[in-house]
DNA sequence: TGTACATCAGTGAACGCGCGTTCACTGATGTAC
DNA sequence: TGTACATCAGTGAACGCGCGTTCACTGATGTAC
């Protein structure tokens, strides 16, 4: 056993380390300058390389970005699925409660990593399609559990897909493949479709609120009591039956 | 009449002028690369002036910056309060939805204006004070129309305050002056208040969502079709009565 | 009304800075025989 | 196992760039007598 070939070369292996250690530097920049304010050269002197040292690792710093930006989403993604796998399975909206509080508190803890994945994008800097896979990892986790909620009668849609709008009906018949969350959503009835993006808005207002200071901070103070007061309402609004919300736990302020 | 004494200099209108000038070119700048690409040296270029001079107008670049956020946060205002005042009074919400899809085009139409000041603060740059009044504006105008429904019976709460959360009534209660929406929501009562934060989360969720890709492009390319219902969703979770909702007209698409 | 002086918009050169990226190089690591 | 060669991580200097801000200046505009 602790004989086994190594199935990658010492050098390789060296590569690796580094490759971590520069999106690792690059992410503490990014968390105390903002996305804006990362520089090659930064990276490289607290790294204590030559900046040309770097262009081994990334062809430029727009790669650089990419991979922050996967990264993060990663992250938040990882830190929701993990909240919502420690969630009870039960009849309640306990465990999509559990995911929206964790993303709130991801955000709340890297606001600067917020801001890159969710904010205005950065000037100048096209994202490549490799995003698009880490960026749908929290949107399908709560996905899947509105489906679940669906199927339990935890939610029962107030509303049938024949009450939407035509135009919305058509927009939203339109949506599979990139761009929407892909394979997750087949199955779905548009009026679920229409709320599963509602309440995603209504989380993502809700949060960069709080972040970017257009909302209270009386609120924001209140360990997210407010927030999870919110999203009690916003899914009772999609039709989450009270006795199902009101049974629901929510995780500790933090 | 005509001949009446100017109360200003002419080397004071010019200064006026100039000043309007720069802001101006500068505005475009920021539409054009974003809050972090904006530099006094390309102010002045584009305006054929050498760099020193701007600082005849503005101390620093911060400044400017700040100038530049008032300026945007008035634009919106503006906005919506122009569509707002332009809708019938009537026992509908087709004024607040006036004012919503206002909100929206605004931001639609100027994307990194919107990112200025409703994505996350440009990095390294502390937002005076004056930038708050400005910043009221808008969610003043759509407390107002609230206001309005809640006395007209267009919306009834659907909560009392005794059933909100302690900790909530709590944060909501220390909500005054600067910070939240000062003054204009004396009088509303704890429930109201949340409402209004919900309903205002919701609204900068759905376009940050449309505006920075979070949203799938279908229905964003509705014409506003989707962002339509669902603030008239919203309106309804707010306790506006059914028939006022029906009864509303909403803007024709942009 | 005319003159002397003060104000101040705008110039142009310079400061010191940080940036992304290229390039020829060195020396250590890996590989094929 | 030993040697010759190829690969490639990392260096250090240089490129050309744009930035915010300062400073001594000039000349036109305004003001007080």
């Amino acid at each position: 056993m602790t004989g086994a070939v190594p199935t990658t070369t010492w050098r390789q292996r060296a590569r690796d380390a580094t490759t971590e250690e520069i999106t690792s530097v690059a992410r503490e920049l990014v968390a105390r300058d903002g996305a804006a304010g990362l520089s090659l050269r930064a990276v490289a002197r607290t790294l204590g390389m030559a900046p040309s040292a770097l262009y081994r690792y990334f062809p430029s710093r727009d790669a650089l970005l990419t991979a922050l930006i996967i990264e993060a989403y990663d992250s938040v993604g990882q830190h929701v699925e993990d909240a919502i796998a420690a969630a009870p399975r039960d009849q309640t909206c306990t465990a999509i409660l559990a995911g929206v509080h964790a993303f709130r508190s991801w955000a709340l803890s890297h606001p600067h990593e917020y801001g890159l994945i969710y904010g205005p994008p950065v000037p100048g800097y096209i994202a490549p399609a490799d995003t698009e896979a880490p960026a749908m990892r929290t949107p399908k986790a709560l996905l899947v559990l509105l489906k679940q909620a669906l199927a339990n009668g935890v939610v029962r849609l107030p509303i049938g897909d024949e009450e939407l709008p035509e135009p919305v009906r058509e927009a939203l018949g339109r949506i599979e493949g990139p761009g929407g969350i892909e394979g997750i959503e087949e199955g779905l009835s548009l009026a679920a479709k229409a709320a599963a993006h509602q309440f995603w808005g209504m989380l993502m207002g809700m949060v960069a609120g709080e972040l970017f200071c257009h909302m209270p901070p009386q609120l924001t103070a209140s360990g997210g009591a407010f927030f999870d007061f919110t999203m009690r309402r916003a899914l009772l609004a999609m039709g989450a039956t009270p006795t199902a919300v009101a049974a629901s736990a929510s995780p500790r302020p933090a």
